[in-house]
DNA sequence: GCAACTCCTTTCAAAAATAAAGTAAAACAG
DNA sequence: CTGTTTTACTTTATTTTTGAAAGGAGTTGC
C-alpha cells in the first residue's frame, strides 16, 4: 500500500466505472499496471466490491432512517431474525457498542410502512428514531 | 422505470464494473440496450455515482463509529466548519432529526486518533458515541 | 556476480463499448 | 381509423479497452 495504491483507492470511490487505461493516466501509471495495482488490492481484500450510489427517493423511498436497537436480556436472535424478514427496507445492520446493540440503516417508501415496521420491531426491541433531513457534502 | 431498470440497479449494486454485456444478459437485453437504460438511470439522477466497497482494516482504520451529535442553540456553523477540517476521518455526514442534529459516520487510525477527535468536538458540541463491532449480512 | 523477484512497459489479439442505421411496437393527433 | 412521432430495441461496423505475453530495469539476498 504505497501512494499510488492510495490513489487509485481513491480515484475507484469517485468512480468505479472509469477505465483501467484513465485510471492509469490519473495514477501515471500505463493501463495494464493499473489494472495489475487494482486486481492486487482485489485479491488483498482492501477493495471488497464495486457498487452504486442510488437516489433512495427517486426509487420511491421518501423516508430514510436511522434506527438504534436495544436489546433486553441476552437473545438476540429473536430480533435479528425480524430483521432479516425486512430486508427490504435495510440497507445495513451494524453491531454497535454505545446507543444500543444495533444500529439500523434504513429506508421506507412513507411514514406508512417505517410505522408498521416501528410496531412489529417492537415486539422484539426498544428503540430511537433517527430521521434523515439531509445528507451533507 | 420498470422490472427491467430495478434489475440492473441490483445488479450494478452488487457489482458496478459489470460489462454492458454481461449487464444485458441477465437482464435479456442486448449491451447496448443496456448502456442505454444505464444512461437514461444517470441522466434522471436515479444512479448517483459508482464507488468501491473499502475495507477499512486494510487502510489502517482499526475504529470504525457512528457519532449522534448534540448542539446548544441555534448556530451549527462552528461546529460544523470543524467537521470539515476533520474530512480525513469522517465518510458520511447527516443532518438528522431525532438523537441529536446530526450522525457521523467515521474512522480512525485507533483510538488514540478518536480520543483527539471527541476532545476538539466537545469544544463545539455534546455528542454520543457508538463504536462498530461487526458489520452483519 | 548472479539468480530470483517485483514492477513496470510495450505489443498484440480478443472482447467490449460506442455510434449509426434500421425495425417494430406503442402513443398520439387529426 | 390512419398516418406520424416517439420509444425501445437489435444489428452491424468501427473504435477503444482489456488482458495475455514477452521483455527490461531495479532490488534483494546469497
Amino acid at each position: 500500500m504505497d501512494e499510488t495504491d492510495k490513489k487509485i483507492i481513491e480515484e475507484l470511490s469517485n468512480n468505479s466505472r472509469i477505465t483501467m487505461k484513465e485510471l492509469g493516466e490519473r495514477v501515471h501509471l500505463t493501463g495494464p499496471a493499473a489494472a495489475a495495482r487494482v486486481a492486487k488490492l482485489e485479491d488483498n481484500g482492501v477493495i471488497e466490491g464495486y457498487s452504486i450510489k442510488v437516489n433512495q427517493a427517486k426509487l420511491g423511498c421518501y423516508t430514510y432512517a436511522f434506527l438504534n436497537i436495544y436489546i433486553e436480556g441476552t437473545n438476540h436472535q429473536p430480533c435479528l431474525s425480524f430483521i432479516q424478514t425486512k430486508e427490504g427496507y435495510i440497507l445495513n445492520t451494524y453491531r454497535i457498542s454505545g446507543e444500543g446493540c444495533y444500529l439500523l440503516e434504513c429506508r421506507f417508501p412513507g411514514n406508512k410502512e417505517l410505522n408498521q415496521f416501528l410496531l412489529e420491531l417492537n415486539k422484539y426491541a426498544n428503540y430511537k428514531l433517527s430521521i434523515m433531513i439531509d445528507k451533507l457534502h
